[in-house]
DNA sequence: AGGGAGGCGCTTC
DNA sequence: GGAAGCGCCTCCC
């Protein structure tokens, strides 16, 4: 996208209001995450009322001072499994991240015991768990 | 198990 | 202006 008017040259790293306020959301809500505890993006998403991909998106474009300092490692695909869809050495970051705080993952990328350490977003819950355990 | 589609929003043509 | 392709996902076949 090309600066062509005032404001965009006056706010160049402004993108879509959209697109803005989900970002700062979504940056909000996993800062908000507490230490030895996961949620997914699934639930961030239907929390937010946007679709998981948003917030894929969001986290997998985060600047490096935001990775330095947000839990983005506390954010795992459906069913508490680290993302598959993720480089290698992210992935293996992620896990150690979270084995140091706490987490028992197995060989297959699933946490264990994932009900004792799911953060809870918000009220709305309706991820299933039924085939979880 | 593996592949396709989907709500959306971004980027590029 | 608008179409097509893409996405640390997820659902459904």
């Amino acid at each position: 996208m090309r600066p062509t008017t005032i404001s965009s040259l006056l706010m160049p790293k402004q993108k879509s209001q959209t697109f803005t306020r989900i970002r700062a959301e979504v940056i909000r809500l996993v800062s908000l995450i507490p230490v030895g505890k996961f949620t997914t993006y699934g639930s961030i998403a239907i929390h937010m009322n946007v679709v998981p991909r948003h917030v894929a998106t969001v986290i997998s474009r985060l600047t490096e001072e935001e990775s330095a300092t947000l839990p983005w490692h506390r954010v795992v695909s459906t069913n508490a499994r680290i993302s598959q869809n993720m480089p290698i050495e992210i992935a293996s970051v992620q896990q150690a991240r979270l084995q140091v705080e706490g987490l028992s993952i197995d060989a297959k990328g699933y946490i264990k015991n994932a009900d004792d350490h799911f953060h809870v977003v918000g009220v709305r819950r309706e991820i299933r768990w039924t085939d979880a355990d």
